[in-house]
DNA sequence: CTTTAGACGAAGTATTA
DNA sequence: TAATAATTCGTCTAAAG
């Protein structure tokens, strides 16, 4: 189950292409519900955000639960309307996992579900972070899909009496923290912790518990995630904004990224690609963007340049 | 005055004994 | 558990534009 929530069906079919150049690598940042083109760096509004549900359903009662046409989900009836319920049709929505692997980690995925609804114990848990979970998840803007898979990331946490003598909020914090992760737009503990009602460093550990717990394999954030909200933040051009993915793609090569701060590798690609690119901007505007400090851009960024032997000016 | 460069120690992280 | 290495961060100083 490395990807145990893919995108639904209908975004996956809803293939466009880039009015630039004709390509369809898009890279979509669901935060600011843009794509933007990798090859020629176009931004895109994205209309596929709202074309279909953003969330998938494991089963048939599941999508008729959670259709917008009906009564909002209510806290009250946690363990029906909030609750994500794995249906025993092997195979998923998005028709990974069909055999092997992923119908093993389908069938586990079932069985700790079931082992969480039925200890009504855990149900007033659920109730309590669910409310923080709801709360946070607006104020960090984070699209609903990312919301579900957090709450599936707590409650196989609950199950496995990770939560047990933590912050309840923490777990909650942490279960949205890693659901970025899961699908690729990662944001940053601070980011998180600024909203969540506990310090960056309970986080931390929260994290690490159920990334050691709770068996969740979430990607290692990488910089290119972070490089589309970070210039859009600075309206870069979109040729700087490739520019900048090709430098991480090299930097990557090389193996100079290993053990960096991601978001500090994409500010300072940023950065060398918009002196290139003549679309400059300070250090000091690119760390504040990136959320590191002036600083760490300027340590990444010099050793990009003498590690990638890239000529400024 | 602003931007950039670089040095220092403090703090948190990952790995190893 | 303790020690070690590598990294980021905040602060400070200095030079260049």
């Amino acid at each position: 189950m490395v990807r145990q929530v893919g995108y639904p069906i209908n975004q996956m079919k809803n293939e466009r292409v880039c009015i630039a150049c004709g390509c369809r690598n898009f890279y979509r940042d669901p935060v600011r519900g843009e794509s933007i083109c990798t090859s020629c760096g176009c931004v895109a509004t994205g209309h596929e955000l709202n074309t279909g549900p953003e969330w998938r359903a494991f089963s048939a009662e599941e999508w008729a639960a959670r259709a917008r046409t009906g009564a909002p989900p209510r806290l009250t009836i946690a363990d029906k309307g909030l609750s994500t319920t794995i249906g025993r049709s092997y195979g998923d929505a998005s028709r990974y996992c069909t055999t092997g692997h992923g119908r093993a980690a389908i069938y586990r995925m079932r069985k700790w579900q079931i082992r969480s609804w039925t200890h009504g114990l855990n149900l007033r848990n659920l109730k309590v972070a669910f409310v923080e979970m709801n709360r946070l998840s607006s104020q960090l803007g984070v699209p609903s899909r990312i919301k579900e898979t957090a709450a599936f990331i707590y409650r196989r946490a609950l199950a496995k009496r990770i939560v047990r003598g933590h912050s309840i909020d923490g777990m909650v914090a942490a279960s949205i923290y890693l659901s970025c992760r899961v699908h690729e737009t990662p944001r940053q503990l601070d980011e998180i912790a600024a909203h969540a009602k506990v310090e960056r460093k309970s986080l931390a550990r929260c994290v690490r518990l159920i990334l050691r717990g709770a068996d969740i394999r979430a990607p290692l954030p990488s910089a290119r995630n972070f490089v589309s909200r970070i210039s859009s933040d600075l309206s870069l051009e979109g040729r700087t904004v490739r520019k900048a993915l090709s430098i991480i793609a090299g930097a990557k090569k090389t193996g100079i990224t290993v053990g960096k701060h991601p978001s500090g590798i994409a500010g300072a690609s940023l950065y060398i690609a918009g002196i290139v690119e003549d679309d400059r901007r300070t250090q000091r505007e690119i760390a504040n963007a990136s959320r590191v400090t002036e600083v760490t851009i300027r340590n990444r960024y010099k050793d990009m340049v003498r590690k990638l032997g890239i000529i400024l000016e």
